[in-house]
Formats: C-alpha cells, sequence, structure tokens
DNA sequence: TTTGCTCTGTAATAATATAACATTGCAATT
DNA sequence: AATTGCAATGTTATATTATTACAGAGCAAA
C-alpha cells in the first residue's frame, strides 16, 4: 500500500479528523489553483465527508435542506461538477453516488474497494494494477485514459459480523 | 491476451457472425441451465448485438417500437435482468448501458475498454489484473465479489483518424 | 382442468440529471 | 464610486433512467 492510500475506515476511526484534513487540502488545493472554495462548495464537500460511504446527489440536497431551504437539484450538481473537476470527489459510477477524495493534489486514477454491508468505500492505488491494465490495454489495441474500478465485495469488519 | 477475451472490434470485422455466435451461445447456456431464451429476449438480445456500442435501456426500447409497437420500459428492463443474470450481457455502470457478451459460459470479471470516439468496447480477462486487485485488496482489508472494471480511452483506430 | 408458475402487458411514478434563463455578487478596471 | 465583465448561484421546467404494483396470458405438472 502506498503512502497516499486511504484504508479502509474502520467503525472507530477519527471522523472529525478526515473532515478537517478534507477540507485543509480542498483550501490549499483551491488556493493553489485560484478556484474559490465558496461556502456552498465547501458545504456540500463538508457533506460528503460526513459519510464513508458513497451519497447520491439528492441525499446532498435533501441535507442541505433539511432546516427548511429550498435548494434545487442544479445547485447540487453543479456543485458535484467543480468538486468533480478539481479531483475534490470521485463518483462512483455503479452506485450513482459521490464520495470525498483524500488525494486530491494531483490527476490520479484510483480503485476503490466498496463495501456491500456497511456501504464504506476505500480508496487505493496500485502501481500493479495500472501496469496490468496497461499491458492488457497494450495487448487490446487501446489507449487508456480514464479508468473507473469499482470492486464491489465486503470490509473485514463486516464480514467478521455474520 | 487469453483465449477467451473479445478483440477491440475493427470497422471491417464480420458482424453478423458476431451476432451468430452470440446466438448459439445464448442458447447453448439456456438450454443447459433450463433458462428459457424467448422470442422477447432473444430479440433483446440481438438489438444489444447489434451495436459494439453500449446501448441503453431507452434505446433498445426504442429500436423495439421503431415499427409501431407500444413496449414499456418494464418489459425492456425485465428482460435486460434476466440477460445480465445469466451474463449474456454486462451493464457498463459508466454509460448506464448495456453491451454483448461473448464469453458468458460462466462467471467471470472482465474489464472493458471503451472508445471515446466510437463507443465500441472490447472486453477482457488478464489473470495479472485479477492477482493485482487481489493483493491490493488483501491489503486493504476487503473481499472482492464483483469487481466493475471500465476503462475510458480511444481504440486504435479511432486514435489513427485524427 | 385445475393449480401454480413464469413470462409479459400496462399504468403510474420514482429517482437521477440537465437545459435554459434570471439574478447576484465579486473584482478589476476606469 | 461607477462601470463592466464574469463567475457563481437561484429558479423553473423538463429530460432521462429505472422501478412498483398489479393484471392478464401461456405453459406445464399434477
Amino acid at each position: 500500500m502506498t503512502p497516499r492510500d486511504k484504508n479502509f475506515p474502520g467503525r472507530d476511526h477519527d471522523h472529525g479528523a478526515c473532515i478537517e484534513s478534507a477540507f485543509e487540502q480542498a483550501e490549499a488545493l483551491c488556493r493553489k489553483r485560484g478556484a474559490r472554495l465558496t461556502p456552498l462548495r465547501k458545504r456540500v464537500l463538508g457533506i460528503i465527508w460526513e459519510s464513508h460511504a458513497p451519497l447520491g446527489a439528492y441525499d446532498v440536497l435533501q441535507r442541505m435542506n433539511a432546516e427548511g431551504e429550498r435548494n434545487a437539484p442544479p445547485t447540487v450538481y453543479r456543485t458535484l461538477d467543480f468538486l468533480l473537476k478539481h479531483g475534490l470527489i470521485h463518483r462512483i459510477e455503479s452506485q450513482k453516488a459521490f464520495v470525498g477524495c483524500a488525494m486530491s493534489a494531483d490527476a490520479h486514477s484510483a480503485l476503490f474497494f466498496i463495501c456491500r454491508d456497511c456501504g464504506n468505500v476505500a480508496e487505493t492505488h496500485s502501481e500493479a494494477i495500472g501496469e496490468a491494465i496497461e499491458a492488457s490495454a497494450t495487448r487490446a489495441g487501446f489507449l487508456v485514459e480514464t479508468p473507473v474500478m469499482e470492486i464491489s465485495g465486503r470490509c473485514l469488519e463486516c464480514h467478521d459480523d455474520e
């Protein structure tokens, strides 16, 4: 496992620290790029980071409107687009849902492990997988651009629960 | 590349043969399993195999209704579910679309290469990738069940067109 | 020929996502 | 400060994808 991997989050991890660290990284990245981490964007990022399981766009919307606000879908989707563009979140295609990215400093292709019980997601990066994919692509006559790798299964905690 | 891989389909390949072979495999598999490849199911399978690019459920529906029939969404989704269950087609999550599976004889985890220009899909199976994923999963504390691997990029034909 | 089952038809609606256009607010000049 | 331009947000409507629920049809075993 490389130092940049996000481990599968245990039930007892310090979640407050996760979020704080995500905010810090986001601020730093936006400052560096001259992008604006507005209150709205920061708020959505926070909502997504409240959970280690991916949230749907309408889940985010519901949380935003929980106290009676009247935000509409485009507000959420636009904000998610911004966060995606800057790599601050990922979209989990197989779940139509979004999850925070812990290592957004630069473009990277990630492999996601998604627990079918608790829904939590771990993000890893493996040289070996990247190389195996490149090799396979070359043989198939293909030039890799955007890998989507989402592995469904079970985390050890949920497996141990049986 | 293993003998069971589906190569990236060139523009000049014998597409009629693709479809025939898909039908034969489907018939054989259903016979073996005691599943019924009804006219409706075979028809949907045929529509999907008409294209090497994934088709959305509503694309399939449109083709079914092209001559004035009035099939409704559940008909399509149910039929797609059947074909998915038996591994006769795959759902490409990142495109909300469905593509024929050339090697449905048994359960297998596939890697898809999806050309962003022509939309065509190649399906490959690589021991090396499977092993790399297993290794990474073990390190992350995860038990793999259902991998979704969809690599967007460009096939050589489209790349050469530039 | 009845019973039970799978398959298909139909209507309504849920869930996800985007288009189009109006408004706001900041920031860089003049 | 006023002007301009642009990025961000608000609002309404609608498009796209998918499912629920129930009714009817067809087939096969008892």
